[in-house]
DNA sequence: AACTATTCGTAGAAAATTCAACTTCTTAGG
DNA sequence: CCTAAGAAGTTGAATTTTCTACGAATAGTT
């Protein structure tokens, strides 16, 4: 204890984060939760959640415009059941539909309709402008490319981890 | 168009994003919300959430251990009704309770009870372990540096966007 | 003093998310 | 072929979050 080189926490020998280590902490969740709301507000005017914009660029990106339902919520990193949840909202508003898959009766597919495709090119630009405002231009190419750099172990390693359990 | 230097959407000629761009801003979703699954994940044998945690250690760190809902709010980042709403399960929790404001009889305080203390005392170590051992550990002091450096003033920013509206 | 603006916080309904079955189908073993 | 184990996906209830309206107190204005 008495060889500590960092803050101790509140009555405990627990090692605890330094100034500069909280900060950080601090400041990646600042802006996590400033950016997600931001990101959420720049969509709304287009009846989208950003839930729903990554479900439309995921299939608007995937081969035949479709997906299985366990792939797309791999993809989005949300459980089943929401994106079930979710996939219905999105095809009563015409976005997408589900089809079933012939070489597993289990399986079905979420598949992007036209209207869906027609919104997407409309928002897209919308989109990826209030990204480069609010993050990408905010930042270097070289920090950019830091932060990537720093940030694909941690997103690895969890993925990882997220697998087991 | 024809001297554009960025990979152009599809079917559009807006300022798509380039490919260490998309990577970097998808790299940074994926690591948030990953992160915020795992740490959810590694308070729940407290029975705390990240939302719960949050709260109680800007209390634990505020003057008299209280403060006013709209400072907590603002603290947190939420709204007042979701904050007042969390407050009242955690208050049933027996973590926190509210007091009247003398000052100012619209007023009130979320206090830390000794119960919310005591359990703070005991989740810290844990949760700071776990903040560690996905996050803090996964970089090294220069990255470390560089991440608060970059982010922050995106933060800055948000934090500004946010006041207006 | 009276009137209007605003701020503080809550309440309840609506929407979204989580949680725990449950159904159907596939696959692997015997 | 038959059965047990597991995977795909949905469902509905419980929980959480958002949205909107509201009541009470303060602050600013005339």
């Amino acid at each position: 204890m008495e060889t500590e080189t960092q803050t101790a926490g509140p009555g405990t020998d627990a090692p605890w984060l330094t100034e500069a280590e909280q900060c950080a902490w601090r400041t990646h969740l600042d802006v996590n939760r400033l950016l997600t709301y931001q990101m959420e507000r720049d969509l709304q005017p287009f009846g989208l959640t950003m839930n729903d914009y990554e479900i439309l660029v995921n299939l608007s990106e995937a081969e035949d415009r479709r997906l299985r339902m366990t792939d797309l919520a791999a993809a989005t990193l949300q459980s089943k059941s929401r994106l079930s949840h979710q996939v219905t909202r999105m095809e009563s508003a015409g976005l997408v539909k589900r089809e079933h898959c012939e070489s597993d009766r289990r399986g079905l597919f979420a598949v992007l309709t036209d209207h869906g495709m027609e919104t997407m090119r409309t928002v897209a630009p919308h989109h990826v402008a209030s990204v480069r405002r609010h993050f990408i231009d905010m930042l270097t190419p070289e920090q950019l490319a830091q932060l990537r750099a720093s940030l694909t172990p941690v997103a690895d390693q969890l993925r990882r981890r997220r697998g087991k359990n």
